[in-house]
Parts: C-alpha cells; sequence; structure tokens
RNA sequence: GCGCCUGUAGCUCAGCGGAAGAGCAUCGGACUUCUAAUCCGACGGUCGGGGGUUCGAAUCCUCCCAGGCGCACCA
C-alpha cells in the first residue's frame, strides 16, 4: 500500500488504466486537481486515438468515490477533481513524519562535506558546500537512510606547512612568507599560544556548529597517510620518470595519476586520496558522497576510477558538484583567495544577514548554478528576503494555534470545503512528491521553493477564513497544525528555525 | 583544443518530454484581524540562435554564439 493520499489515488487510476499513471499538478485551476497523460502515453501501444482512450478513462474512473468530476482536454489530458472525502481522509494522515521514511533499500549513507583546510576560517564558498551537502543529509535521513556527515582535512601538506609558517612569522613580526597567508584572522591566531592548526580547526568546528551542521566525524589526512604504505601493493601501478603511477586511465579517469615521487618515497596527493576511498568504503558505507565546488570537478573519474582499481563498484562513490560562489563589490569581481585575504568568510555574512537568511540563500540555487554575493547588497537582501515570509507563516499559525488553546474546539469537518481550505490541503498533499525528488535529485533547493507556495497558500486562507470561533473550528485548526508541520519540516530540512512568534 | 555547468519577464531564478511560472522592481488597491514581516490587482517572455527527433520540445539530439569552472609530480 502506498504510504500517502496521492500516491494511492494514482494507484488505484493505474490499476483501471492498466499502465502506470502519474498525477501531475496542473497550473491551471481550469485543468482540476490533477492531471495525467497516460491516455497520450499508452495510445500508440493500443493503436488508438488518445482522446478515445481518455474519455473511456473518464467514464470508468469518475466512478470512483475518490473522484468527483474526469474531463478530458486538450490532446487527450485527463484532468481530474477530487472529493472532499479524499481531502479529509489526507489531512489525517499528515502527521510529524508526513512524506518521510521512503527510502527503499535502507542505506548507510556518508556525506563527506565543507572538507576545507585549517588555514583559515570557513569562507562563504565553504558555506555552499555546507549548506547543500548537510540538506543533501538532511534529506536522506528524512528518507530513512543511516547518515553519517564526515569533515575531512588536511594537517600534513604544503599549504598547512605554510599557515604555520606565517603564523609563526606574524609572532616574531617578521613579513609573511613568499605566498603566505594574511589578514585579520592570521593576526587572531597569532595572538594565542598554541598551534595555529589547531586553533584554526577549533575555529571552523565552532563555525561550523553555529551554521547548523552537525558533524559526526572529524578526519585528518594524517591517518589516512598511515594506511598508505599498506594499501599501495595492492593498486594497478608502474614506475615512469622517476615517478610512480596509479593505472587510473584504465578504470576511466582520463590519464593516469601520480602516486609516489620516487626520489624520496615521498606520496603525492592522490594516494591519500585513493586511501580515502577504500577507508570510507571499508567502513561499511553502501554509499559515499562527496560535495565538492565545480572547481574540483575533474574529481569524480578518477575517485570513481581509484574505486574501481580497488575491486568495488564505482557506483557506491558519489560527486555531488555545485557551482562556485563568486564575491562581488561595487560591481567588481573578487578574487577570493583565502592567502590574499581577498575573500569573504562566512562569519562575516552571517553578521550581516544572520543564520536563517544565509541558510535559506545558500541552498535556494540549484547546485548547478553559481551565486554571486554582493556583500554589499547583502543587508539590503535580508529583507526581502523569503525565509522570512515562510518563517512568518509558520509564527501566525503558533500564534493562532496559542489563541485555540483557551477555548477548546468542538466542531465537525465542514461539509463542503471552501476553495481556500482545498487549495491548502491539496498543497500541503504535494510535499510527499517534493520531498521524494529533491531527495533523488539532490537538489534540495525545491524546498525553499515549495514552502514558499505552502506559505502563499495559507496567508491566503488566513487572510479570508477565520479559524477561532468558526463553524468549522476544528477542522480548520487541524488543517493549520498539518500545515505548521509541513513548513517546519521544509525549515528543518534547510537547517532554518520555525519560529513561534515574530 | 578537450571536459563539466550555465543562457527563460527589467533584475535574481524555478520549471528539464505534456497546457510558459515565482520573487524583486514598477504602478494601483485592502488594516476596528486568530500577528499588515500579510492580502488583492496591473504591467511584463521569438524560453541565446539554427537544424533535427516526437502526436507534443524551454525540456531530448546536433551545430553555432556568449559566459563560468576545470584539463599540475598544488590540495
Amino acid at each position: 500500500m502506498p504510504a500517502n493520499s496521492v500516491d494511492r489515488l494514482a494507484a488505484k487510476i493505474s490499476q483501471i488504466a492498466g499502465a502506470d499513471v502519474e498525477l501531475e499538478r496542473p497550473n491551471d485551476p481550469a485543468h482540476g486537481d490533477y492531471a495525467t497523460n497516460v491516455a497520450l502515453r499508452t495510445a500508440p501501444a493500443h493503436k488508438r486515438p488518445p482522446r478515445e482512450l481518455a474519455d473511456e478513462l473518464a467514464q470508468r474512473v469518475v466512478d470512483l468515490p475518490e473522484v468527483e468530476r474526469a474531463d478530458v482536454a486538450g490532446p487527450g489530458f485527463l484532468n481530474l477533481w477530487v472529493a472532499r472525502d479524499w481531502f479529509v481522509e489526507a489531512l489525517e494522515e499528515i502527521d510529524a513524519d508526513y512524506g518521510g521514511g521512503f527510502a527503499q533499500p535502507h542505506q548507510r549513507v556518508q556525506v563527506e562535506l565543507v572538507s576545507a583546510n585549517p588555514t583559515g576560517p570557513v569562507t562563504v564558498g565553504s558555506a555552499r558546500n555546507g549548506a547543500y551537502g548537510d540538506s543533501v543529509a538532511r534529506l536522506l535521513r528524512f528518507a530513512g537512510h543511516a547518515v553519517e556527515e564526515e569533515y575531512y582535512f588536511n594537517d600534513t601538506g604544503r599549504q598547512v606547512d605554510l599557515f604555520r609558517e606565517s603564523v609563526g612569522a606574524r609572532r616574531r613580526g617578521e613579513a609573511p612568507p613568499e605566498g603566505g597567508y594574511v589578514g585579520e584572522y592570521l593576526e587572531e591566531i597569532a595572538a594565542l599560544d598554541r598551534d595555529p592548526v589547531e586553533a584554526m580547526l577549533e575555529e571552523i568546528r565552532r563555525e561550523i556548529a553555529e551554521f547548523r551542521i552537525s558533524i559526526d566525524s572529524w578526519r585528518r589526512q594524517a591517518e589516512i597517510e598511515a594506511e598508505v604504505a599498506e594499501l599501495l601493493p595492492r593498486l594497478d601501478m608502474y614506475e615512469a620518470e622517476g615517478t610512480v603511477w596509479a593505472r587510473t586511465s584504465t578504470y576511466g579517469d582520463d590519464k593516469d595519476r601520480p602516486l609516489v615521487r620516487s626520489a624520496d618515497g615521498s606520496y603525492l596527493y592522490f594516494a591519500a586520496d585513493i586511501a580515502y576511498v577504500r577507508d570510507k568504503l571499508e567502513r561499511g558505507f553502501d554509499r559515499a558522497i562527496y560535495v565538492l565546488g565545480a572547481d574540483h570537478h575533474g574529481y569524480v573519474a578518477r575517485l570513481k576510477a581509484a574505486a574501481a582499481m580497488l575491486g568495488y563498484d564505482p557506483d557506491r562513490i558519489e560527486v555531488l558538484i555545485y557551482q562556485l560562489v563568486h564575491i562581488v563589490e561595487r560591481g567588481e569581481a573578487r578574487k577570493g583567495s583565502k592567502r590574499r585575504g581577498d575573500v569573504v568568510f562566512l562569519r562575516e555574512l552571517l553578521e550581516k544577514i544572520g543564520i536563517d537568511a544565509a541558510r535559506w540563500y545558500l541552498v535556494s540555487r540549484s547546485a548547478d548554478q553559481p551565486i554571486d554575493i554582493d556583500v554589499d547588497l547583502a543587508r539590503e537582501q535580508t529583507q526581502k528576503n523569503p525565509v522570512y515570509y515562510v518563517q512568518y507563516a509558520h509564527a501566525r499559525i503558533a500564534g493562532i494555534i496559542r489563541n485555540a488553546d483557551k477555548q477548546p474546539a468542538a466542531s465537525a469537518a465542514p461539509a463542503a470545503l471552501d476553495p481556500l481550505e482545498r487549495e491548502l490541503l491539496k498543497r500541503l498533499t504535494d510535499f510527499p512528491t517534493i520531498v521524494a525528488e529533491a531527495t533523488e535529485r539532490r537538489a534540495p533547493h525545491a524546498l525553499p521553493i515549495y514552502a514558499i507556495r505552502v506559505a502563499d497558500d495559507f496567508h491566503r486562507f488566513y487572510h479570508d477564513l477565520r479559524v477561532i470561533g468558526s463553524d468549522e473550528e476544528a477542522f480548520r485548526l487541524a488543517l493549520c497544525r498539518a500545515t505548521q508541520k509541513v513548513i517546519a519540516r521544509c525549515l528543518d530540512l534547510i537547517g532554518v528555525e520555525a519560529p513561534e512568534r515574530m
């Protein structure tokens, strides 16, 4: 039995049609509550005109108690109007877990995110990585998977050494080394009497936590490198030009990757990468998800090749690529280099627009779309940020419920639903489809878009219809509670708070 | 040169095989309310361009044009 009302209805109609039916929500209300194109899709197989099939289907579908009216339109669309009882029953199943738990099969999933080197505070670029990756993790968890979020950082490489040297030079009052790190934060770290990398790491942990990302596991590159020696003999490799190469090109990569410098036996970065791939998969994750900026998209092939070379199914490695965040100031692009102190840090963004607006903003665009942040405009954009529109709907509902508690309601569901009630309720029943698709496509940006639609429908409902003291009070309160749950869930999935008051 | 991403309303973007959308901006209306951080209305589009596939293309294929990001013995 499908888990939610829309799927059950689709299943019933599928049975009648003898083909898989997907119910769509038409934009135009004249096209009904739901529409399906089965007749158009199956017409070639039946060798019959689509409209004829649609007519037959309409006559049989309208006998279902759930269906009030069925029209055939256009080339053969079937437009459906759903009955009042269907709505009332749909409302009853909207509980706190509504729309979740659909994962099939349940998996152990690791999402590795942010993973910026501890050479500076969290940048807005990394913040997008975090906002996106964490939302994907939350979606997978809501779907029913066992999800672990991991932050991997390099504590041994050249950049870290350079960072230490930069802090050291600062402490001695000397000029920074060639290409070294500069900026206010460097002075903050220099003022502390402790290891710069550990201090920076602690700062990153604090900022990540403040940004509502809960990391389950912090993994150091030094730990991974310790596994390399034992791993090497198992690799498909060869020596040439003073270097040991991994033969990744035979496993789907565009070229072979250098592993070890023969002269001194020092490991090159791919050695750690491949060891980390094995480390993840050996820890028992069915799936290891990497969240990488577009500047790392060349990684996809080599990571999958690494898995394949080690004898794992490369499909267990999944790489999510998001386009970069560009910093614009007074119409001019900044370079965004941490070393040159040219970046915008997350803490600066949080100061200006706050956590809710920042998380909303960074996750509302498709990962395929680059984001420009104009620092000067950030605060201005705050007031226009739709996050407050959605939060306001939640707070308004909380207000109604507070007031309603004072005088208990007693009334049955209305004999006929108001169009505003229907629209709102219908919107809520979209939620399971929205989350399932957002999860499947790793596209959390669908959530804020949907949440705005829910808030829209609620604000309209609220404006025209009275809840407390109305004849339909009990039903409308239930509708309010269901709306509140769906909004709260959407916000939670993207790491935004759902306030009781505003 | 090769690879990935993008080009939809003045601006920022959704939609990615089914009947063109939202926010902002601009203009005009609605508060004795369960919160006006709200609501209603108007304005606004050869969906970068050409070919193709399909009953049907913003959506798929192909070629152009424009922009972003890669193509390290840096991470």
